[in-house]
DNA sequence: CGTGATCTTGAAGGGGGTCAACTGGAGTGG
DNA sequence: CCACTCCAGTTGACCCCCTTCAAGATCACG
């Protein structure tokens, strides 16, 4: 709770200057980009002089829609996304979910069009690269081309991610495997690596992982019974963090039992699904 | 048959080119890349200056190990490979499948280490862009910056291809959903899209289909019945694309029933999950 | 022709999809 | 404040589909 609040207080601060500043330059630059990412901006002064659009969405509100012209990249700069695809019969398909420091839009690069759709899980703002400069900005600040690649490919290894998730057979195994990279991502960020706070409904995450949402109810119930996670809502904690990342390695129902790869569990090292009370 | 001895002409044919011409850029250059992305490489005279190390890989062989240290970027000449995870018990997700004009290693970029490995199912020719010159080339040839991004955006619109194929409940109807991104994969390169040479095993469409073997050898049967496709070992030929597509955008068991999306079908619109005979 | 890998088919059993009912919280309006 | 609605989430029951195990069929290769 706390945490969005600083968010909020941030943006609103950063509207403020931008605002109170004139056009010249005033609101958010390229350099601004670089920082989010992670490079130094004072190697590449051009970047300062750059101003980049920043939109800010509330909850619900659509970043872009499924089959409408790409126009931008979108560095996400606070809050949570998620993308989908949408069936026929009106089926979401959770294909990612975004947060600071990642790159959506991406995917509609090739085509002009964007593959799929982005909607704010809560408050968010994003920096947007028009793509109409975007050769011309890389030639200008060569920096951003690095930027903009290894964002890229840190998405594409994060659908990598997703296809792990959903190979594993059994619903607690995903689960479990959704709730580590959820924890690696926090911890990545700073944030505690134990106590996770999901944006998304259940719904969302029964799309990501491929199955029914009461499923994924169960394997929370599940995960809570055998002594892994509490759970209290969309807030999760990890009570133990070597037995649940044993338990999300488990692949098919009957592994053939031989290297354990040596895991110094402290936990009795429930290998195989079968979900035990962990001490 | 065929297609694979003439495959093999013409790489054997590029080698002796290469072997012929002394080491001063007579093998591969830059410009190869472009004009193989689609780029016509006579706007980047710079590009013909530059060589790249071309990789030439027998069926089996592999082009990258998981988790060894990156260090180029690949583009596919010629050749069909699969990229895959291996998980402790040795179990291989099969993460996408990359054909001519496809792009390689990309995911490594991010944190230089790649997170899959790439084998060839056949033989295979590979363009090497190195990673310690990408930002140099990137300065020096602005146009394959360009490429690049195309290429990693069109890997990333992939991958949620997959997520749409994995996210249906049936496995017919994610074979078929395989099947139709192989048409159209096939028909984007000129082929046909009515006869595919799959050039995986079934375990591989398994794992990535996200189901057993043996349930892709039954929906094969079963599709087979349907009178939908035809199929010889690994030779598919689609004998009613209509029906084919229809049935492969049947999503969840209990469909709303409601719009249909007008399909002008000549069949009889196997709609649901319920494959009967096509005619 | 034998050997091993790939592919197919059968049988059995269980996991999860589907449907349904209930709970609880948020928002609305009396 | 309560009645009402709506949606998110949880839990139960039923049953089909897919996983698993097993055996046979077919193919590739030496």
């Amino acid at each position: 709770m706390e945490l969005s609040i600083a968010r909020l207080d941030f943006t609103v601060q950063t509207r403020g200057r931008r605002r109170a500043r004139a056009p010249q330059g005033a609101g958010s630059t390229v350099a601004d980009v670089l920082s989010l990412m992670g490079v130094d901006p004072c190697n590449e002064p051009q970047a300062a002089c750059v101003p980049l659009a920043m939109r800010r969405l509330q909850a619900g509100d659509t970043l872009f829609h499924e089959g409408s012209r790409a126009t931008a990249l979108y560095f996400v700069l606070a809050g949570m996304f998620k993308a989908f695809r949408t069936a026929q019969d009106g089926y979401e398909q959770v294909i990612d979910f975004a947060g600071r420091a990642d790159l959506l839009g991406f995917d509609a690069l090739y085509t002009g069009v964007h593959p799929s759709a982005a909607v704010a899980l809560e408050i968010c703002s994003v920096l947007a690269v028009p793509l109409r400069d975007l050769d011309g900005l890389v030639r200008q600040i060569p920096a951003l081309s690095g930027v903009v690649n290894r964002a890229a490919s840190q998405a594409l290894a994060c659908r990598d991610d997703m296809a792990e998730m959903m190979a594993a057979v059994a619903a607690e195994v995903r689960l479990a495997r959704f709730l580590m990279l959820w924890s690696r991502r926090m911890e990545a960020q700073g944030q505690s690596p134990r106590r996770l706070r999901l944006r998304m409904s259940r719904r969302d995450i029964a799309s990501n992982l491929g199955v029914a949402h009461e499923t994924v109810s169960r394997s929370f119930s599940a995960l809570v019974q055998a002594g892994l996670i509490r759970v209290e809502n969309r807030e999760v904690e990890i009570l133990c963090a070597q037995a649940l990342a044993t338990f999300a390695r488990s692949t098919r129902r009957h592994p053939d039992d031989a290297e354990d790869a040596g895991s110094p569990a402290p936990a009795p090292s429930p290998a195989r699904p079968a979900l035990r009370r962990v001490a």
